[in-house]
DNA sequence: ATCAAAAGTTGATAATTATCAACTTTTGAT
DNA sequence: ATCAAAAGTTGATAATTATCAACTTTTGAT
């Protein structure tokens, strides 16, 4: 049975894992700061100085291939926190982010972040346990990318991004992403993405608005997805 | 630059996590199990008993497909362990694990892990750091499919088989995998995995003993990554 | 050591997907 | 509102990979 939740994360607020009191120094710590859109918060290889809480706009993760291409790992919205990870491990980020849109973040230092790692047993092991979920969601991924053909997988995409893109206030979803990126995102060529979405317009199961991509009728992309 | 280690996470002993009394705790609980070849340990949806360490043999972690192609995700050896993630997460496992070989594990029940995941601070934090260190790992495995193409993922896989098979003693290294197996560990057609192998023999890069594999010059399957 | 079954291999071909080039539409600065 | 640049689209074709069928080699039980 085809569920949409193995596929994508559950957004988890950062600041539910806190206790009051941390939450304070959280508020006390974490800075504001603005990304124009295509500005780039950090590139693989490097090390994190700290973690992100997304605000406002959208942000993609992302790994380049040395020809340039690049394929998309992730994509945050509002309410989504990163970065945490290679800090923690004190490894150098695996992947680069960088704002699709212009974005809002909050950001909270390395020192600040390990500080409430250290001093709250709770924080530690809600990460354990959402790092265990986000597990299966990955290895899902991964074989969606072995079993699954390209239009199979655009389908999954447009399903996953109208998470992404909807708005708690509209039914309607309004996917406003770029082919390259949805096609970096499928792990595709763009032309070949934007033939599956001609198909899919074809079938009245999406429409265009401008470049922007309206999901229609979702249960039928279910339906490519047995 | 090319790095295996990006590519295949770094055996890490259970027990170095342990204290000496969460040790003997541990040895008290845990029960051995052998495994026949091609018994299947557990299967996708099912929910964990317990964690396994492997002590002998090796252990595929697979995930199959409505039409019965499985794929490959991960392939256990001795000392590694496993089915902990579902357990922490109180998710059902995401994947299924059968026995390659006749396998030897130890078996520690739910029970007594969970009680040693909530009285060890250590225990968390050390996993939290493990998981995210394996989070990189399991990233830059999603962009190979994306990315690599037949050929390359095949110069990877035998690369990462390599040192799954890797026998401290012996300097040269043994596949001993059939070619279904390893064609759903690289994610393409058995066919096709075979027509790649026959190129790396003819290009003496490797070898073959029956069905079984041998590695002769690792160095220039790095050539083919890059 | 024998031999049937299982596993592995090869060739021919079809299906899928990527690439290149030309063209059209949209965007955003003025 | 205009218009050049950027983004998106389409068609033709090439490259990659999967599938099917026939055949060969290996394995493991006796």
């Amino acid at each position: 049975m085809f569920n949409l939740e193995n596929y994508h994360l559950k957004s988890s607020s950062f600041s539910d894992a806190l206790s009051s009191k941390e939450l304070s120094y959280f508020k006390e710590k974490a800075e504001r700061i603005e990304f124009k859109k295509k500005h780039i918060l950090f590139k693989e290889g490097s090390f994190s100085k700290g973690v992100y809480i997304v605000r406002k706009g959208k942000i993609k993760i992302y790994k380049s291939n040395p020809n340039g291409a690049e394929s998309i790992v992730y994509i945050y919205k509002k309410g989504d926190y990163f970065g945490y990870r290679p800090l923690l491990a004190e490894d150098p980020n695996p992947v680069s982010a960088a704002a699709i849109d212009n974005t809002v973040v909050s950001y909270l230092p390395k020192e600040a972040f390990l500080s409430l790692f250290n001093r709250s047993d709770t924080l530690a092991k809600k990460i354990v346990i959402t790092l265990s979920q986000e597990f299966s969601v990955w290895i899902n991924k991964m074989t969606v990318f072995t079993q699954f053909s390209v239009k199979e997988r655009i389908a999954l995409s447009l399903l996953i991004l109208s998470k992404v893109y909807q708005n708690n206030a509209e039914k309607k979803v309004i996917i406003s992403i770029n082919r390259d990126d949805f096609a970096s995102f499928v792990g595709t060529a763009k032309e070949s993405l934007v033939r599956n979405l001609r198909h899919f317009k074809d079938e009245k199961i999406i429409s265009t608005q401008g470049t922007k991509i309206v999901v229609m009728k979702p249960d039928q992309l279910h339906a490519y997805l047995l």
